[in-house]
Formats: structure tokens, C-alpha cells, sequence
DNA sequence: ATGCGGGGTTGACGCTGCGTCAGGGTCAAG
DNA sequence: CTTGACCCTGACGCAGCGTCAACCCCGCAT
């Protein structure tokens, strides 16, 4: 007669799987992966559950929602309580060390969010600025742009000291002409005057950084040939006034244009 | 001239993974999934990326990072300004949520790590070192509990008001004097003389509680007569003297286990 | 008897974002 | 000529199920 109760009692796969709040694909999952034991079936091949996995169910569904891979959650099932413990207070770190990333995820969209800084560090976006600020062309800052998120993955350490220099230099009348110069270039380039007067600007202005060992720091802070050839075909790429400036400033005696040498005799 | 400069500027998948602090496996994976535009290859097969692969790749990263899914980085990196930001404010409210999940997930494992809690309400937590307390064998404990783990699944909302009756009970000294029986059955379950003893006082209690209306309160609480069902059938199930019990008390003109009634005439 | 709706059964593919073989070819250096 | 560090394609694997497909079973209304 208790076997009758007991039968009466039995469960199919849907009501056990709402008594313990999961998916009936969820419990076949975990039978699988041996997380939950299969049950005796019934004449039609039913899956017959009692109480007892009811109360195992709700357990695995618990340390799942908690975040534990069900790996874990198969030997914290059985373990003893010292285990238990250890294994939480494991787990414990690990949500903590999510929860931070998620976090810095946050803080970078909120960057990500406010004006073009797409993988631009803050120092740079804040020099851009300065560059519209000043009257340079948005193509010009566009390809400014894409060159420092190049410098910035490759020193990325260097760029707050370079960026400081950079805004520096903006103060400089010198600069600001070169940039307007620069403006002009870009709504006529082959106004071979243009060129010309821009070159003698640069070259003074390298003479100026050869002076102030600017261009000794250079060397130190970027000592990888290889990227600095990618960066100038980057430049090149960018508008062909730029190979044509490259001419110019060659025959005034400096080579290369991401990092700059006086040329030797 | 300029092409050569350009061939030499040239990067193979690895240094272009490296630039953009990437796996190469990642790059390759973009390039399936349309993220990233194949490139020309070399009289070998070999991929050649140019610096501009470098600074999409970036791009990429930074966004991916960022705990945008793939699918919808393809969509931001060519968006305009306005559709960027609205989408960046739908990232970081999923990026909020997911971090208030983990935190409630921290909350629960802290729970389950001090104690038996596992899946059991902070309530019958109480309860059970209540139960403890005034003697209660540790076997009936832990079946006490798991039976708490179906109801608190089955009426998760009623188990606070269940929970504070049945502390109150503990006061009552024939409660207390009803565990320490049940203490003894634990003990040498086939006494006789001890079941009867107990199963007398059984029938007091349930008569005090059909004189307090607890025994209709409960009718209303429990509408689930299959469910009811299950919860007698997992006592019956825990030990043997259960069986004895329901057998005696019925004798003595109750029904039931889980939700006890006056037999009728 | 029959049809219907709502259970159940197994099996297999899909999703994310790559990691990780397997089984090759290429390139520069010793 | 070998070695080691690259590159290539193709394919499986991972967690935790969701979601078909194609079929069986049961109770109820017709």
C-alpha cells in the first residue's frame, strides 16, 4: 500500500521542473551531464521523480543561480562542510573579480560615450580638441586621431609625457600657423607655393625641436624601426599631400616624418 | 617607390595581433564573422595587413572589451554619433544589470556559506537551530529542512508567516517534550510503547491546533492536494517509524501528515 | 472510433568568442 | 640541411541550455 502512496506521488519531468523553478531541458541537462541521476521510468518510458530530487534539483539550481559553473556545483553537492566552505569562499573571489571587470567595462563605455574617443586614451582626446580648437581641418584631427590610437597601443606608458609636450607646443605661434597652413593645404594641395611655404615652416620648426633635444627624446621613447615605418605609411596613405611634404622636407635636409633626423651628409 | 615603402610597412597577422593586443586566433575570428576585412595576401598565402587594419582592430578590441557582443560592434564602429551614444547608453543599463545580478549572486553564496542554508530560506534557518537547540535528533533536522526546501518552493511567499507559528510552537512544552520523543524513536524506533506515547501526544497537539483554527489556516495555505501528496510520501520515505506514526495518529482520528485533518465519521 | 490538445521521448543543431589541436607550408638563420 | 618561429585551413570543444523535429501517450469531447 505505500508503494501505491508512493506511486501517486510520482512526478513527471514538467511538474518536477516547476516545483524547482527550471526548464525541463534543464533537468535532462543535468541528467547528461550526471549532474542529477535518472529516474526509474515508467510503462511509456516516462521519467518517474520523488521528492528527494525535488529537494537535489532546487539544491543544483541554487549554487547555479549563485554563479557556480555546474562542474563545481556536482562536487559542492557532496562535499563536506569545511570543502563547502572553501569551495564559497573561492567562488566568492571570483564573482568579486567579475564584478570589477564589469565595472572597468562600465567605466570605459562611459568614455566611449562622451565625443569620438573610441579606443583614444583621455590625453589625446583632450589634444584633439586643442587641434579643432585652433582651426586645424576634422580630417587632419581624423587621421591625428587614428595615428595615436597606433602610438598609444604601441607605448601606450609613453603617451601622457608626449601629450603634454604636444599641447606644449600648441602655445607656440610657430605651430598654430603650421596648422592653418595645414587648413589650407587641404582645401587646395596642389598649390605647390602652399607646399613649399609649409616645408620651410616644418624645417624651422625641426631646427627648433633639434635644439631643445626634443628630438633626441624621440628616438628614446619610440625605438622600433619596424612600427615607426608603419606609422609614416600611415601618414602616406592618409592624403597625398603628405608624400609630396615629405619631398619637400627631405630636400631641407630631414628624413622620415613620424620620427624625425636631421639627414646625414 | 612609394609601394615598396608601403610592402615593407606591411604586417603579418601576428604583429598585427600583437599591435593591437589580440590573438591571432581573435583576428581570424573577425574575419569570419565579417568584423574585419580580409586582406591581400602575400606570394605565400600569408595575410598583409596594412597600419589602418590596426587601428579597426583597436576599435574593435576596445569596444569588445568593453563587453560589447560582436554582433553589435559591427554595427557601432560605423555608426554616426548619435545612434553611438544611445547605443553605448543600452550597453552600460545591461552592464549595470549584469553587475547587480553578480552582486545578488555574491549575497546568496555568502549565505550558503555560513551554515546548512543551502536552498533554504534565512527563516527555517532560524527555525532549524531553534529545533536543534531543545534536542531535536540531527537526522530529523536535515529531513525537517529538505521538507522546508520543497514547501519554501512550493509557497516561497507563506514560509515566513509558516516559519513564525512554528517557532511559536517551541514554546509550548509539549512541543518541546514531543521532539524529545521523537529524539528516543531516533534512537530505538521499533519501541512500541514509545510510538504510542508519542502518537498520543501527536493527537493533543493536533487538537489544540484544530481548537486555535491553525489546522484550516493551513487548508487555506496548501491548496495543492497532489503536492501534499509528495511532501507525506517524502516523510514516509525518510524513516521507517514515520510510517508507524501516520498509523497510530490515525487511529487516533487524524489524516494526513503534511496537512493534518479530522478523519471524517 | 476518432480527433484533439497537452503532456512526454530522443536526437541534433544553435548560440558566444574564441582556445586548441591536427596537419600541413614558409622563412630566416646557423 | 636542419631548426625554430611563423603562417595556412579545417574542425572540434567549451557552458548551459533554447529550440526545432518527429514521434509516442493520455484523457477528454465528439
Amino acid at each position: 500500500m505505500v508503494s501505491v502512496v508512493q506511486a501517486e506521488a510520482m512526478l513527471t519531468i514538467g511538474r518536477l521542473a516547476s516545483y524547482a523553478g527550471v526548464t525541463i531541458r534543464a533537468v535532462r541537462h543535468y541528467h547528461q551531464i550526471g549532474l542529477l541521476r535518472e529516474p526509474e521510468r515508467d510503462a511509456s518510458g516516462y521519467r518517474t521523480y520523488d521528492a528527494a530530487a525535488v529537494v537535489r534539483l532546487i539544491r543544483i539550481r541554487t549554487l547555479a543561480e549563485a554563479g557556480v559553473p555546474l562542474a563545481r556545483v556536482r562536487a559542492l553537492l557532496d562535499a563536506d562542510p569545511e570543502t563547502f566552505t572553501a569551495a564559497t569562499t573561492e567562488i566568492d573571489r571570483q564573482l568579486r573579480a567579475q564584478i570589477r571587470a564589469l565595472q572597468e567595462h562600465r567605466r570605459r563605455i562611459a568614455r566611449l560615450g562622451c565625443g569620438d574617443s573610441l579606443a583614444v586614451p583621455e590625453e589625446v582626446v583632450d589634444y584633439l580638441e586643442r587641434l579643432r580648437a585652433i582651426g586645424a581641418p576634422a580630417a587632419l584631427v581624423e587621421a591625428e586621431r587614428d595615428a595615436w590610437i597606433l602610438m598609444a597601443a604601441r607605448w601606450p606608458a609613453a603617451i601622457p609625457a608626449i601629450m603634454a609636450e604636444k599641447v606644449a607646443q600648441l602655445a607656440n605661434p610657430a605651430v598654430v600657423r603650421l596648422y592653418q597652413l595645414i587648413g589650407r593645404i587641404a582645401e587646395n594641395w596642389r598649390d605647390e607655393e602652399l607646399l613649399r611655404e609649409t616645408a620651410d615652416l616644418m624645417s624651422e620648426l625641426f631646427e627648433q625641436a633639434a635644439a631643445s633635444g626634443e628630438l633626441d627624446r624621440q628616438d628614446e621613447i619610440m625605438p622600433d624601426a619596424a612600427f615607426i615605418r608603419l606609422m609614416d605609411s600611415f601618414a602616406d596613405a592618409a592624403h597625398p599631400a603628405v608624400a609630396r611634404l615629405r619631398e619637400l622636407v627631405a630636400e631641407r635636409g630631414w628624413t622620415g616624418w613620424t620620427r624625425v633626423e636631421r639627414r646625414d651628409p
